[in-house]
DNA sequence: CATAAAGTTTAGCCTTGGCTAAACTTATTA
DNA sequence: TAATAAGTTTAGCCAAGGCTAAACTTTATG
């Protein structure tokens, strides 16, 4: 029954390319979100989406656009570049079978919204793996 | 089977303090870890534990002191404060309902592991709670 | 018990991801 | 179409959480 946990110093991840990795994928999926309702994305929207200025968003939308995942011209829209579309449909992927997942397991919709939203991030093939066969058993 | 999720503009939290607590937390579990194997804490078990330099350590060490977590003179042996304990308990206890449930979903124990690490300051009371349902219920 | 080794703190640097204010561009509308 | 409004970028700030190197304290050892 209680199956103590050992110890795990130093299996924390290197904090710095971890952190931004997360900033980066939260950008792509709420692109891809944005495209997919509205049709076009600018800075306002993703203003909007995140909470944060604009200032902020025009900052790393130039780190997304280092990282090849964005194209834009200034004062224009966002795009997604091919590898952008491919992270953003796999974070959405991820993104979906925890929340599924997680509505299954009985967490009412708008927490499994948020829950997801923080956890994606921290979960491994492996776990999701699993995620997807409790959801297909259920 | 779909359960499409909902977009979620700003459910998206102050970033900047709740991740400072992430810190927080993630040093009082170790410190209390820690403290229940060797039976006392010093800077360099915190910097192989996190595997980052005495440096890191000792400036953390004095953002817990300012959080009222932990003691500690110059030099000297860390402790936990009252709170500190309590919160080192709190999330305690969540990691192991998290850990648990992952390896009885079928999770490897070391993958279970470093998940659980990721995931334990993205879960929500209710989510918990579910966890906690399913952990008695196999 | 003096000196060397080990451990801790301090100083000063870097990057990330926030912010505001000001400058600049695009869109609207009188 | 000129003037105003709305949107975007730039500049410059801040805090968090890393780092190394140097100073300082504690512990161990010859």
């Amino acid at each position: 029954m209680k199956s103590t946990r050992s110890s795990s110093p130093q299996l924390f991840k290197t904090t710095q390319s971890r952190k931004s990795i997360e900033l980066l994928e939260d950008y792509v999926e709420a692109i891809d979100e944005i495209l997919n309702t509205k049709g076009s994305v600018k800075n306002v929207d993703l203003c909007k989406y995140f909470g944060v200025s604009n200032a902020t968003v025009s900052k790393n939308i130039k780190r997304l656009i280092k990282a090849k995942l964005v194209e834009s011209e200034k004062y224009k829209n966002i795009f997604l570049t091919s590898s952008g579309k491919k992270l953003a449909e796999q974070s959405n992927t991820r993104h979906e079978i925890l929340f599924n997942f997680l509505t299954k397991l009985g967490v009412p919709r708008k927490i499994a919204e948020i829950d997801s939203e923080g956890m994606e991030h921290h979960i491994s093939k492996e776990t999701l793996n699993m995620m997807k066969k409790f959801n297909n058993a259920n």
